[in-house]
DNA sequence: TTGCATGCTGTAGCGGCTACAGGATCAAGG
DNA sequence: CCTTGATCCTGTAGCCGCTACAGCATGCAA
């Protein structure tokens, strides 16, 4: 057993953000020292770790929630997984192609600016009617 | 002069962001009828328009503040539009790269699932240590 | 024994809105 | 003149996912 320290270090989850996950009943409480800290077995620590490599996916912590639902019923039902995660990809490839186009458009804008001065061209592009 | 609800149609900025700007001192406050209502005339609604444009373009509130300096100023320094717009550029640019690295993991993710049932793959993979 | 590291709870703040509640006022129709 | 519904006002709380304190109580090593 490890404590709320050694869990963040194991698991790359900061200390704060492991209580808030716990507040938060994303995991389920820590079992508890006599002294009143917190103590974490590897199966927390494997649950903080796959919490933090599933944000680093992008999932939202509702989708977090769901998955580990998923994880801990004795069917982990494939399926579902593979769902989710494809709605997952279909919003990052969403958001990858609006980057893409405000990426276009401040090309635009930075290649209306001429560097001459005053009255700025893409100052005018964004003022106008 | 115009009323907020008609200033938010020709802007594209909800009434009640309207409102937030100008508690945030994003924007001047606005002149006031003698009943205690908003009016806004052409210049106003063009700074609204302005606003609504960058964040479009993804600039923050923060980044908007000082554009909409360096628009107010006489001299309206092209040369600090352009940079400004550059390294919000290449933020753009950098947010597209990681989007795109998480869309490749998550394709991985989304093939390890073999659709099979029970002891899902994907969550192997996210539960490994 | 000293003193630093680590832990605890509780609360507030971040950005950029959004969504009310609860009231005042306006304009149009009967 | 009265009613109705649209519009406006202020003020406050909530969203997400943390992050950063304050102000304490412990633990551990020199």
């Amino acid at each position: 057993m490890r404590t709320i320290g050694e869990a963040s270090k194991h698991s790359g989850v900061t200390i704060e953000t492991i209580r808030y996950y716990e507040r938060e009943g994303i995991v389920p409480k820590a079992d508890r020292h006599a002294n009143g800290r917190r103590l974490y077995d590897e199966a927390a620590i494997a649950r903080l770790r796959f919490i933090r490599r599933c944000r680093d996916l992008g999932f939202s912590i509702g989708d977090i929630r769901a998955l580990l639902d998923l994880s801990s019923t004795t069917t982990q039902s494939c399926w579902e997984v593979r769902s989710l995660s494809e709605r997952h990809l279909a919003d990052v490839r969403a958001r990858i192609a609006d980057l893409q186009e405000i990426e276009a458009a401040l090309v635009n804008l930075v290649q209306a600016c001429d560097d001459q001065g005053d009255d700025c061209p893409a100052l005018k592009v964004l003022f106008a009617k």
